[in-house]
RNA sequence: CGGGGUAUAGCGCAGUCUGGUAGCGCAUCUGGUUUGGGACCAGAGGGUCGGGGGUUCGAAUCCCUCUACCCCGACCA
């Protein structure tokens, strides 16, 4: 990508009405807008790093051998009212009537409507075990919104339901979906932990929490440092820092975190009270069993940022970056020979398959650089007329302190990319 | 919803106490000088001072009211 003529709205000023780092970044960097209190517009530069989670979590889903379907984000009220959730769910659901003044929501999540899909279309034990998932905006009235896309009204989720004949196929389907979330995570290069979790009103049996960890999490975990042991403070209960683990295996600490994904055994709470039933092999009716998986997806990106941003912007993992690598010219607008090198590196770097941007926007160099630590390109090379007279570039990874010297060619800052 | 706060140019703020018709920095535009870590000089554009009502000769400023946003608490991916 140029960026002369990109939609870059990048800021020297923190914003006023942004309290966490993540927040204000996204901001400065111009990765999002507000229109309301949790309402925000993800402008190109962060709508990039959007689709490359999506992407990831989407790839890991079809691998783990989900199914993707779209279902629709309003829902009638009736279905709520069977399973007791319409009044359960309280001012976090978004109500709103049609023009025949019947009741419906915009969907905070989807068992309801996945239920009563899989009840219109499955008869029989062959068809299962099945797990189907969406990416979609979901709408909570959340109480109060902060921390920009980390906790707004509206955010993308990927959500996943399964169905079975049996507790030990939804146990199977459980460690399958564990499995894939585990590499969803490593690929996002975060740091992350498991920890054991209450099921909230979801309901069901067991449910784990995937969070992100970062000094400014929301979450309190409990976990042992040289066990296994990992709990939120709602399931730790009276644990406190310092006890031994439950398990007998290491010290409790207390660490902190970002929920960014959540899995759950339903069992049969939504097939029992939407009256699903499917024939086994005996031609008898059973009730399935149920699982469900979430992974906030626009929280993942506000996450990511609160784990790895330093004092002069964002730094993103290669996974997600909005650009792996920036192309920054000294003195673009006035040496032709800067310029040709750039648009042939540029050239060549994207047929390689790299995602990389190009400044020729013209700033001077401090701007220049500003804007790429800011935005947290991961890599940058610096070409200049100093280090062309020299027959060098200069390559500079985001977390480095120092540059080195390159020949200048694509293939050598791919090369010094790969050594990062 | 309870408690606290804020609202003045695109962004960050001063001015409000003590009423006299709006200012600073950044950003933007023009010209010039600059050019390896957010340049400098000169000039310019940009505001119904959140909305409504009131007091007053006169309101950003005083009074009433509404709204939006932020922070602290319960909720969540």
């Amino acid at each position: 990508m140029r960026l002369a003529q990109y939609p870059l709205f990048t800021s020297k000023e923190t914003p006023a009405d942004a309290e966490i780092a993540s927040h204000q970044l996204m901001l400065r960097a111009g990765m999002i807008r507000r229109l309301a209190s949790g309402l925000y517009t993800w402008m190109p530069l962060g709508l990039r790093v959007l689709a490359r989670v999506e992407a990831i979590v989407r790839e890991e889903m079809d691998r783990a051998g989900c199914f993707e379907l779209l279902m629709p984000a309003i829902q009638p009220a009736e279905l709520w009212q069977a399973t007791g959730r319409w009044e359960a769910m309280g001012g976090e659901m978004l109500k709103i009537k049609d023009r025949h003044e019947r009741d419906f929501c915009f969907g905070p999540t989807h068992e309801e409507v996945i239920t009563t899909l899989f009840k219109g279309e499955y008869r029989s034990y062959k068809q299962l075990p099945v797990t189907l998932y969406q990416i979609q905006t979901k709408f909570r009235d959340e109480i109060r919104p902060r921390f920009g896309v980390m906790r707004a009204r509206e955010f993308l989720m990927k959500d996943a339901y399964s169905f079975h004949m049996d507790q030990a196929s939804l146990d199977e389907t459980y460690q399958r979906m564990r499995a894939a979330y585990i590499r969803v995570f490593e690929r996002l290069g975060v740091e992350f932990r498991i920890v054991e979790a209450d099921s909230g009103n979801i309901g069901g049996n067991r449910s784990e929490e995937f969070h992100v960890l970062a000094e400014t999490g929301e979450d309190e975990l409990m976990v042992a440092e040289g066990g296994s042991y990992a709990a939120n403070v709602e399931v730790a209960g009276e644990l406190k820092e310092g006890d031994p683990s439950p398990d007998g295996k290491g010290t409790i600490r207390k660490i902190r975190g970002i929920e960014v994904g959540h899995i759950f055994q339903l069992g049969d709470k939504y097939s029992q009270s939407l009256e699903v039933s499917v024939l086994d092999t005996d031609g008898k009716l059973v009730v399935p069993q149920m699982g469900c998986y979430g992974i906030g997806i626009s929280r993942i990106v506000g996450a990511v940022i609160e784990q790895t941003h330093d004092d002069a912007g964002m730094h993103w993992p290669d996974a997600i970056a909005p650009f792996r690598l920036i192309l920054a010219p000294i003195n673009y607008d006035r040496s032709e020979r800067v310029r040709e090198t750039c648009s042939r590196l540029y050239e060549e770097l994207t047929t390689a398959g790299i995602d990389v941007a190009l400044d020729d926007r013209g700033l001077r160099p401090g701007a220049m650089f500003a804007d790429a630590d800011l935005v947290g390109i991961p890599h940058r090379v610096v070409i200049g007329e100093r280090g062309l007279d020299a027959g060098k570039l200069e390559y500079k990874r985001r977390s480095a302190d120092e540059a080195s010297e390159i020949e200048p060619s694509a293939a050598a800052i791919l090369a010094a990319m790969d050594d990062a």
